[in-house]
DNA sequence: CCATTTACTTTCCGACCAGTCAGTATATAA
DNA sequence: TTATATACTGACTGGTCGGAAAGTAAATGG
C-alpha cells in the first residue's frame, strides 16, 4: 500500500510486464501479520513465528517493514482504508436515507465478514487503552466514517424520513453494534454478517 | 474474593474484632491489577511493576496468586460478580419490562462507570481472540447475564408493552451498545454514563 | 517458651523477543 | 565488466519477564 524503503525507481509498479515483486511481498507479509494478530494479538505474537509462516527469517521482514509496531499501523490502516471506500462506494448513486442507511450497514458487514483478520486486530488486537491514539491518518478515516453515518441519520431526520433521534447518539450506537460483532461474530454460525446487520437496521426501525 | 492459599483458619474474616489482613492485601493487589491492566493491557504490564507501585516485591504477589493469569482472572471474575449481583438487586421488586429495562441499562452503566479498571480489563484488555474462553464460573455469569436481558425483552414483548423485536437479537444489541462505551467513554466529558444509557433506551424506543 | 504459620525479601534462572549487524547471492544498469 | 540496489540469511545482543528457590522476620497459638 504504502512504500516505506524508499526506492530510487519511482512508481516501479507503474509499468506492466514486470511483476512488482516488492509489493507483493509487502501485501503478503501485511495478510499474514493480520492473521497472526488477529489469532493471538499483538503483543503475543512474534516477528519470528511471523517469519516462520511466511516461510522467511525475521530480517527479511524488517527489510520491508521498520518495526513491529509499523506492521501493525499498516493493518490498522489498510483495514480502516479499504472499509471507507467500500462503504462510500455501496453509498454511491443511493438517493434516500432509508436505502443509505441499510447500504451502509451491510456494506459494513460484508466488508467486515471479508477481513475478519484486519479488524480483529484493529478493534481488539491492542491490550490497553493508551495505542488508541493511532497515526494521524488513521484517525481521520474514522472522524470520516462515522461523519458519513452521522449525516445519513440527520439527512433522514430533517426530511422526516426517520423518527426523531439524535443523530451523534445513532451513530454511535450503530457503529457500537457492529464494532461489538467482532466479539462474536462466527461465520460458521448459522447468519451471515449481512443479515445480522440487517436484523439491526429492523430493530432500529428508523423509518416512519 | 476467593481464597487461592488454603488458610488453615477457616472464615477468618467472619470474626470480628481482627483486621482480615489476608483479604485486604489480595484485595488491594486485585484493585491496582486492574488499574494497571485497564492502563496497558495484560501483556504489556509486568508484574514488577505491579509490585512496586504496591511498594512490594514480585514474589510478595505470588504470596497472594499463585500466577498473572490468575490474577487477571479474578479481576474479570470479581467485575463480573459485581455487575450481575448489582444489576439484579437494581432489579428487584420491579415489575412491568420498561421499567426493568431501563434500571438494567441505567445499573449496568452505573457500575461500569463506578469500576471502570475491571471493565476495560475485562472487556479490551486480552489482545487476541483465543482467550475468549475465560474460567467456567466467568462463562456461566456472562451467560446469566444475557439471558436475564433476554427474559427482560421477551416479557415485554410478549405483554405487548414492546413493540415486535427479536429478544436475542435485541439483547445483543443492547449489550454490544453497552460494551462499546469501554471504548470510547471519558468521565470528564459532558455526559455521566447513566445519561448515555438511558439516551441508548429513548433511542430504542421499544415501549409502544 | 517453642512450633508453626503468615508474610514477605533477596537472588536468580531460563526463555523469549525486538531489533541489529555483517555478509551473501542475484538482478539490473552503465 | 563493473557498480549498485534488491532481497534476503545466520548469528547475535541487550533487555525483560514470569516464575522458582531459599531464607527471614514477625505474629500466632498451644
Amino acid at each position: 500500500m504504502t512504500r516505506s524503503p524508499s526506492s530510487s525507481n519511482p512508481d516501479a509498479s507503474v509499468r506492466l510486464g514486470r511483476p512488482p515483486k516488492l509489493d507483493d511481498a509487502r501485501a503478503r507479509i501485511l495478510a499474514e501479520a493480520a492473521a497472526l494478530f488477529a489469532e493471538q494479538g499483538y503483543e503475543t505474537s512474534s516477528l519470528s513465528e511471523l517469519a516462520a509462516r511466511l516461510g522467511l527469517t525475521k530480517p527479511a521482514i524488517y527489510h520491508y517493514y521498520s518495526s513491529k509496531q509499523d506492521l501493525f499501523d499498516a493493518v490498522i490502516l489498510e483495514t480502516l482504508t479499504g472499509l471507507v471506500a467500500n462503504v462510500e462506494e455501496a453509498l454511491a448513486d443511493t438517493t434516500g436515507p432509508c436505502e443509505k442507511l441499510r447500504r451502509f450497514m451491510v456494506g459494513h458487514a460484508r466488508y467486515f465478514a471479508g477481513h475478519r483478520d484486519g479488524f480483529v486486530t484493529m478493534l481488539v488486537g491492542f491490550g490497553g487503552m493508551k495505542n488508541t491514539e493511532f497515526r494521524e491518518d488513521s484517525l481521520v478515516l474514522r472522524r470520516r466514517y462515522e461523519q458519513l453515518l452521522r449525516d445519513i441519520v440527520s439527512e433522514g431526520v430533517e426530511t422526516g424520513a426517520f423518527r426523531q433521534v439524535d443523530p451523534v447518539v445513532t451513530a454511535r450506537a450503530i457503529l457500537s453494534m457492529l464494532s461489538w460483532m467482532v466479539r462474536w461474530f462466527q461465520p460458521s454460525g448459522g447468519k451471515t454478517a449481512e443479515e445480522i446487520a440487517l436484523e439491526y437496521v429492523e430493530l432500529l426501525a428508523l423509518e416512519r
